[in-house]
DNA sequence: TATTATATGATAATATTTATCTTTATTAGA
DNA sequence: TCTAATAAAGATAAATATTATCATATAATA
């Protein structure tokens, strides 16, 4: 934890941005947070409890700046909020999602999947990729079960 | 294109709704513009050189009508606007694109690139794909080109 | 310490989308 | 055809998310 704040605070640096108090708190949270999808009103509710003073603005800004040293990414299911998500250490490309429509999980997929695919567009479509978004919308395990429960117990309900 | 608005007619009807005058004329606009990837704004704007009387809140319910029967795909490129994209008739993936950072260009792939992963994802995360979405960012052929006109060109400028 | 540049916090402004409410069309039945 | 019931439209208010502004505070530098 504290190694990857002191790198994340060496490429501020390199940027001549300064890892503040406020960052600092901000970056906490999304490491604490890792598995999630937080909004930045996620956010800011979650570094309020470490650090009362801070203003949504400030917030904002460094998840701007965050998604601009590409220390997060910021991704958008489609439902008008804007959520970031802290990119693996060393990862060349930003991970999948699989988003469930029953319960609304996201789950995440590390595995680059889309090697050929990426090499298939570069080639036919003269297109230099620099990055991609994948997600996959559909049900996942527990939801799958759940429907077969409920089927199981029709005769009880 | 008459064809394809009656087709889109008999959807609505056997969902029970209707194909006002307004719905039409909305349907005729995301016809006339498949290729482009019109935001709300876009479209009522369009939609006004048509049929004047129309109001801002009818088009984004026509717009919303028609995501929920996969009329049209509603997709975000992360810029804070959803835009609504035509889907070919018959296909059953929501088509790929090409967004180019340069530029601002949106470009279509209709191939299904991802058969094999979402074998992959289906079995080994054990999750129901019902639909999925796959955007690339980089840099389009003509942005490309431009590079390489700049630095042939460096000596005159 | 005085000066300058950066960053913060509060809040206003903007933009997008949704909700509300009244009016207008359309359909079904007398 | 007339009337009642339903669905849809238009105008606009409200809600939401994000960005801009500006005065204050903090940190770096001379």
């Amino acid at each position: 934890m504290e190694n990857r704040i002191d790198r994340i605070k060496k490429q501020l640096h390199s940027a001549s941005y300064k890892l503040t108090p406020q960052r600092e708190a901000t970056v906490r949270v999304l490491l604490e947070n890792e598995e999630d999808h937080l909004s930045a009103e996620d956010v800011y509710l979650l570094v309020k409890e470490k650090a009362p003073e801070i203003g949504l603005a400030t917030v904002y800004r460094t998840l701007e700046l965050l998604t601009e040293l590409k220390v997060v990414d910021k991704i958008n299911f489609g439902d008008g909020v804007s959520r970031y998500d802290l990119r693996k250490e060393g990862a060349a490309h930003f991970h999948h999602h699989l988003v469930c429509i029953e319960c609304g999980s996201v789950a995440e997929i590390e595995d680059d999947l889309l090697e050929d695919v990426e090499e298939i567009v570069e080639r036919d479509f003269k297109f230099q990729i620099k990055d991609h978004r994948l997600t996959f919308h559909g049900i996942c395990t527990k939801c799958q079960d759940k429907v077969e429960d409920e089927s199981n117990n029709d005769d009880n309900g």
